[in-house]
DNA sequence: ATTTCTCATAACCACCGAGTTATGAATGTG
DNA sequence: CACATTCATAACTCGGTGGTTATGAGAAAT
């Protein structure tokens, strides 16, 4: 039973997967070959980390002949943000009360 | 060389230490007594994570006796949501130009 | 039909990492 | 001082994971 935030940052633990994750949001689609062109390491290894990305929802691929293209799915990165945003939420509001607080003081 | 996001993703990558950090910033600080109490796992086995999250910097101790105090440094999550934000901006700003286009439509 | 190209899967290997128990260091308590 | 408590470190085990090479499936080209 892994949950969602488990299995993105899971993904995107790696650095090589990384990579390819950015790589995809910052250039777009692209095919199996490029990606491994691009990265130092054999097809077979960037096929497996595609499949890891795609089963966290970070990637979808689409078949177009014997290549696969494969493009980010930026959405999936939702579940971190909030994730990140309820880990925050405290300190920032503290932090607002702060803020206020000096705002008050310099009146 | 392990860059910062790497450490970062690394530390959270693991469901036991992501629930610690939880814990952490949520209920404030803990020791490492009750920190154990709370997972379901060996006083060295927790030791042992808040060390890896404490180098990320996600967590600072403070030596009070003979025990520990462990608590969260969110501010230590800055890189990752500047990284998402970095992967968000174009589909964002896809989103942003959609949802300027439907406020002019509804002049 | 045969060959070539692109990708995915299988089988295997080496290493990392999360857990354990054992122990030591440091601090409080009798 | 002797003992107990709290935490960190050491040494070890074991499963998961990232890499490899080998091979197969499917589509295009000749």
């Amino acid at each position: 039973m892994a949950s969602i935030p488990d299995l993105l940052f899971k993904a995107l633990a790696d650095p090589t997967r990384r990579a390819l994750f950015e790589r995809l949001c910052l250039d777009g689609e692209a095919t199996v070959g490029a990606l491994t062109a691009g990265a130092g390491i054999s097809q077979p290894a960037v096929s497996k980390h595609l499949g890891i990305l795609k089963q966290a929802g970070l990637v979808r691929d689409r078949h177009e002949g014997r290549q696969t293209h494969y493009s980010a799915q930026q959405r999936a990165l939702a579940p971190l943000v909030d994730w990140t945003g309820r880990m925050n939420r405290f300190w920032e509001a503290r932090f607002d009360d702060l803020e206020d607080l000096l705002k008050r003081m310099d009146q």
